[in-house]
DNA sequence: ATAAATAGTTAAAACGTTTGCGCAAATTTT
DNA sequence: AAAATTTGCGCAAACGTTTTAACTATTTAT
């Protein structure tokens, strides 16, 4: 049953020469001379042959072979960036593994793990919400290991980054709530210990204060992204005195939960209260409401760019150190 | 830089036994003593041994990797199927290959060949539209590896299959536009050489005749799944001087587009024309108006049945023939 | 003509496992 | 007490490749 598979022996002994003339002939080694390349490689064609990973990989520990840590695959933003990254790492030769986290960090540290067994080459990752311990990725490091974080990145920890430029996405798309005469702006900011949720905060306080306004605590609330905890922050805003008048949403999954809950409670959103997002998912462009306003995340060129990073480190086209940093301009779209 | 990695042979000398006692002992092969065993394993796990998957693979030809290939991942259904997949496999120490053939016959073809030479153990595989020749999957299996089918399944090719019973499914759901009392019933169904869609047609046509009423060709259209064709058949529909009640889309995404597009010519969905859809994805649970009606297609469910199979035929609990059919029972969602 | 350099090739070790076979010691059977 | 069996373990080959070092012609320099 098991179809044969061709190996260097079989080209050596068809051709009469070594094992090794072949290896080299394969491997287009000057020391070989024209006339055997030329036998070797279509003797190797006709014979279809392909080498052994496993046998190629046990001599040059390279697999070939990258491992993908994100929180979710059916999130349009997660599974853009991984066509990103494939359409990147494809052409290069490369296969990915993809493991989800749910945004829970033990499965994030199973994966890692996993991905240290099976000796990927290489990591790409995006952040759970709830890692705030990087000794994971730390142990990657150790195991020569390189990683690059795209969007969800760590604090404090070097690496190789991409993201977008969160502050100042955040800064454009609450300005431009204010510019509307909006004053009153909540956020449903995700967790704190994110990076991206810091900044989320920042470009918003700023925006704020810039316009002579203040920061009201009450209006600033975190989601660990759950439905469940960003219905109940929801609630908690709607239950103010104080209504807010827009919300400003860790993404466009938190918006969608959050309108809905809006909806729920009799509020007809961005009309009683408007919402706006970071993301700008390709879903939305089906919904009746959506968030009034994105800021644009470019997740397939997060992903490109990643994957770019990934492979000049793994191919020594680029030192390890220093770390790149990439941030991608935002952009901020008006849909009504 | 590179931690060194622990081998077999280091705990041999450590111990001062031989190397094959150690493999054995990981082993538990009975031949060696319980004493042995014991200081062996103890040691493997102070010195955090791993064994080295490229070893490994070299000798007993498993790569303990699993190949997926589907359409796409952002939409909710496939990724759904990956996650069932992936708690299937992940606790049987399976790594998982994803790639996503875009609904195009090329890239499919690309990543079983990539599946090939990365020697993987067994393959998952929901066919893309444009897919009707299946000499790749022929030699997957000339090569020993097994295939499942989820979904997207073949016509003609045996195979393990894992599906919904589609034909009820659709016979379900357009016998309940009938009875609402809609008799001009459209469907915009998938490319006519997917079996899924032979199948769903085959419903759709039995449930009108056994309400004694008559297939109007004209409304039977056939989209390739991209949002231009679907449009285009969709604005065909409207065009007719007897416009369809309601429509009967292949899947929610089919069913969003058309909606879409009959907002954009002035229409009303779900008012001026009832739509109704296959899938019931979570993400329509947002939408103001979703389809009134969906077949729900059970996703996670499909991917868990279909990882199952293929790693009791990869652990030969299952012997290859005769190939399993799985069809899981269909259940109809009323919206509204 | 001889020495030195070059071109083309090969033998063999190495990568880290698994496994068939063999061997000795301990135990049981006769 | 000798023979047969069982128990526990080691030797060495094998998996398919890459690579170091060496080797043989052939060409070039002296």
């Amino acid at each position: 049953m098991e179809k044969h598979q061709t190996t260097i022996k079989e080209i050596a002994q068809a051709l009469n020469v070594s094992i090794s003339t072949v290896s080299r002939a394969l491997q287009n080694d000057p020391r070989i001379g024209l006339r055997t390349k030329q036998r070797v490689g279509e003797l190797a064609k006709t014979m279809h042959y392909t080498p052994n990973p496993a046998a190629v990989l046990l001599r040059k520990k390279k697999t070939s072979t990258i491992g993908v840590v994100l929180p979710y695959l059916k999130e349009e933003f997660f599974s853009m960036a991984i066509t990103g990254i494939e359409d990147i790492t494809s052409t290069k030769g490369y296969n990915v593994f993809v493991s989800q986290s749910r945004d829970c960090y033990e499965r994030e540290l199973k994966a890692i793990k996993s991905f240290i067994n099976s000796r990927v080459d290489g990591v790409i990752a995006s952040l759970s919400v709830e890692t705030d311990n990087y000794d994971h990725f730390q142990e990657l490091e150790a195991y020569g290991i390189p990683v690059v974080f795209f969007d969800r990145t760590p604090t404090n920890f070097p690496a190789h980054t991409v993201k977008c430029n969160v502050e100042e996405g955040a800064h454009k798309i609450v300005n431009y709530l204010i510019e509307r005469g909006i004053t009153k702006i909540a956020t449903l900011n995700g967790s704190k210990n994110m990076e991206v949720c810091k900044e989320r905060y920042d470009g918003y306080a700023a925006a704020i204060k810039k316009n002579g306004l203040e920061v009201n605590d009450k209006y600033v609330k975190y989601t660990n992204l759950t439905k469940e905890d960003t219905s109940l922050k929801m609630l908690e805003l709607l239950a103010l005195d104080d209504k807010p008048q827009a919300i400003f949403a860790f993404n466009d999954y938190v918006a969608l939960n959050a309108m809905q809950v809006c909806k729920q409670e009799g509020y007809i959103p961005n009309k009683d209260i408007y919402f706006v997002s970071f993301a700008n998912l390709p879903i939305c462009t089906y919904m009746e409401n959506p968030p009034i306003a994105s800021v644009e995340q470019f997740a397939y060129t997060m992903g490109e760019k990643a994957a770019q990073i990934l492979v000049d480190v793994m191919t020594s086209t680029l030192v390890k150190e220093p770390f790149q940093e990439i941030i991608l301009d935002t952009e901020i779209h008006i849909h009504a």
